[in-house]
DNA sequence: TTGTAAGCGTTATCAT
DNA sequence: ATGATAACGCTTACAA
């Protein structure tokens, strides 16, 4: 997908509806008075009779305040639409109640799940949840990194691309979870991928296969090598051949390009190293005359959204994708409020999903 | 200028270039635990042998010191590896860096390209994103809005479904750019559903279809109004009849939910609010026996992700959804950088992407 | 239980 | 050009 038209110059050719001219001033940079800006603790100290100190109290630690006066502070808190200053209570405190989440690939629907996960359990825990994206980059990773660091509680990377040890870094400083990737020291999601993959190939030896072919994610991608890895194991294991493909990117661009390399590889089934791959090499040899599943199996990863809008729909295996951006929240979280949790890995299961893209071969090789 | 290097966290530098580890360690402050605190201006100051106002000066806005003590104070800022504290500028400034955006589902792939146009812009920037869903919900949606508007320099409010009135008011107190909805008096990002209307229902004329029914999204949703309207009126145009049926959910669920409707109705032909329930409705008809196109043709909205994955494809009218979150961020972008753009409503274009899903009636009705 | 006051790190308004 | 100094809004010992 091209970034290209996202990236717009400033011009407007949009049509101009408004025919008033603009009267009211935004006031987005002056402060102080004239605004009916945001009451602070000092107005509603004033309008209660009481001391900032104790709306204060009041307001961040119920319970060191009488009953009382709890709910004269409440009262004129609501009567004057208070808003806490996250800023002024960070500065003191440096707690900012938000948690990052940086990854790979906004353009991946992967992720989606991811964050979906991280920001639903994010909120329901009051916590908001900050985004950004490396672009695949590990400089842009780390510059996102660095500058999110500053302002959030916590942080989660999600398929990181950085140095191990730079992550044990930056998880030195404030608590960090990882997705899709294993660091020592540093608290990890990860879906195990062998159950999952030896479904699959065990269910590709059933259908005759002889000849696996995986294609390749990121090279950064600790995930790829991973299931590069299981996929050897469970071919050795079922007593198949496996070869391994690079793709340029793990796209379904990128695998439509790499639909070449696997007809000259002789594979009849292949495992890619996600689903989007996957789609876009079954997309490129159906379009070259290839019948899936009778002349080609193909099984993607993670079975995103869409998966099984295909036609054939995808055969894939599953890895929980929000269960692990709500996991690697709450790591993150229970590591704020202390409650330490566990520091090893946290590992979620993966299954295969079994569709109409992989089964047995018509046609003799 | 990248604000980025400034804002490392103590210890956080990966790439270190400094071969004098030992270089003195800034004034730690007795805050909390041992933390490791980060350098602050005063230590520049003291490093430097001026004032911290002069720091503050030459960090924020280079050119208003002289250039000897703007390198001092640079080199100083290097050594001490000083970052700002972002909390601490924004607490006189009001200023954050960032941009809020909330969006109605985070379920709902559509606002997945909304997220990427808005997060990418952004970036590019060097403002970073926050992100909050409203999960449908007016009240929820008011308050995330509520405690973003104290954490980000200005809003996004992707499809919201708060009262106009509300929204001006959020947009009186910092920029607030609204997408697929157009509020009086606040900047909007609208597609304008015309032309992809006109072309969808000119297409469903000439295949013969003369019956036509909408299937309506979530009652406070602005854009599903208005593209009832588009229907109506091109339909009225075209001499076909036009119903409306009501959806439970915009998902692919409600799509399935809303089949018998859809089947009751007597249409020909399917207009639905978008893509979800017009993937969920083919579904469900299919799964009863119907083919589409031959017996039913099925029209979906905004064209997402795996929309052309299904079977058949999905005809829907596309719009520029990741052009919408690009040109809310730039609008909210130039307000804040005082570049007051134009205080109208930015429209894109919407168009017919013509695929499987709709064509010629078979079956005689 | 509540009031007093000293910061938190920066920017901004004065002087100088 | 640079130096003091007062905000900014909130938290938090320390008193009362």
């Amino acid at each position: 997908m091209a970034t290209g038209p996202l990236l717009l110059p400033n011009g407007y050719d949009g049509t101009v509806t408004d025919a008033t001219e603009s009267a009211t001033v935004p006031a987005s940079t002056k402060r102080g008075r004239g605004e009916k800006s945001s009451a602070t603790i000092y107005d509603i100290a004033k309008l209660a009779g009481v001391n900032p100190s104790t709306v204060s109290r009041a307001l961040s630690k119920p319970g060191r305040v009488s009953a009382k006066t709890q709910k004269i502070i409440e009262d004129a808190a609501e009567q004057l639409n208070y808003q806490v200053n996250p800023f002024a209570r960070a500065l003191p405190t440096g707690r900012t109640q938000t948690i990052g989440l940086i990854v790979a690939d906004i353009t991946n629907p992967t992720f989606f799940d991811i964050i979906r996960g991280a920001e639903t359990t994010a909120a329901a825990r009051d916590y908001t949840l900050v985004l950004a994206e490396s672009a695949e980059s590990p400089e842009t990773e780390i510059t996102a990194a660095r500058r999110m660091m500053g302002t959030v509680d916590g942080l989660i990377l999600a398929s990181p691309r950085m140095d191990d040890e730079l992550i044990r870094e930056l998880a030195s400083g404030k608590p960090v979870a990882v997705i899709n990737r294993e660091v020592d020291g540093v608290p990890c999601v990860v879906p195990d991928v062998n159950k999952g993959i030896s479904e699959a190939v065990r269910s590709l030896a059933a259908n005759g296969h002889k000849n696996v072919a995986y294609v390749a994610g990121p090279p950064q991608s600790w995930m790829s090598v991973r299931r590069w890895e299981g996929v050897q194991a469970a071919c050795e294991w079922s007593k198949l051949k496996a070869v391994r493909l690079e793709s340029s990117k793990p796209t379904v661009d990128g695998g439509r390009q790499v639909a070449r390399d696997v007809m000259d590889s002789g594979a009849t089934a292949v495992i890619t190293y996600n689903d989007l791959l996957a789609i876009g090499l079954m997309q490129e040899l159906q379009a070259g005359g290839m019948r899936v599943p009778d002349q080609i199996s193909i099984v993607g990863f993670d079975d995103i959204f869409g998966a099984d809008f295909t036609t054939p729909p995808l055969t894939t295996v599953r890895s929980p994708l929000g269960e692990c951006g709500s996991r690697a929240a709450l790591l993150l979280l229970d590591l704020l409020l202390g409650q330490a949790g566990p520091e090893g890995t946290v590992r979620v299961e993966t299954e295969l999903v079994l569709r109409g893209s992989s089964g047995r071969l018509l046609v003799a090789n």
